[in-house]
DNA sequence: CCATTACATAAGTATTCACTTATATGGAAT
DNA sequence: ATTCCATATAAGTGAATACTTATGTAATGG
């Protein structure tokens, strides 16, 4: 009863996490491989603290890990969380989705650190 | 081009449309049938503007249409959306969200005019 | 015609959001 | 140690969100 209630407001609360274009993109690009901060702030033209912030918000409800590795800080989405399952069909729900995701990747490939 | 952003971007509005409780429970309704707006404003204890503001939320991006019928209106998923083949996927991804539906049809049907 | 009923819209408000700029942190190279 | 680099955090701002109360509208029934 508290737990039912709860299931579908955290449901909500990750639709609302996605419900933002860049953060969408970021899960869909983690969903093929981990990623670098760095790719992000390339792919999507924004500031640095923009998109740490956005990670933040991905991070706090447990879908998103990150790992550091000297200068830099590889994400991945994490595979204990309760949406990690739920994850890949939401993205493969996304028209032309594979599209999208290839278009970012290479883009931060021209001056990808990683 | 314009396409592919365009698709990422239009799933995002809906996940952020389904990223408030209220209404991602109104569409898990709708997706076991038709339902009037004094079902929702029943079930959420919610006022009756309030509930209309969310339903035009729903009715803009295409994903509810409405019926008039005499004094009441029902609501239910629009089959020519974009989105209605996509949405069972996403509700059916909602834990026990069989039970939680159950429970808001049970809570309203005390009171319904239909 | 007029009152009633269901619903929509308008206007106002407090909170949340996504950004900005400035500053802090923590590991790496010197 | 100190400097450099990637990233995080803090504080501020304008826009968007979800509600409120008040009012408008369209169909129904007397």
């Amino acid at each position: 009863m508290e737990k039912i209630k709860s299931n579908i407001s955290e449901t909500a609360e990750l639709f609302k996490i996605l419900g933002e274009t860049s953060r969408l993109s970021m899960v869909a690009m983690m969903n093929k491989k981990e990623c670098c901060v760095c790719d992000f702030t390339e792919c999507f033209g924004m500031s640095q603290p923009a998109v740490s912030q956005h990670l933040k918000k991905l991070r706090n409800i447990g879908l998103v890990k990150a790992r550091r590795d000297g200068y830099w800080t590889y994400l991945s989405l994490n595979e204990e969380s309760v949406f990690y399952d739920m994850v890949p069909y939401l993205i493969a729900a996304i028209p032309e989705i594979d599209e999208h995701v290839d278009r970012l990747f290479s883009k931060c490939e021209e001056v990808s650190c990683c």
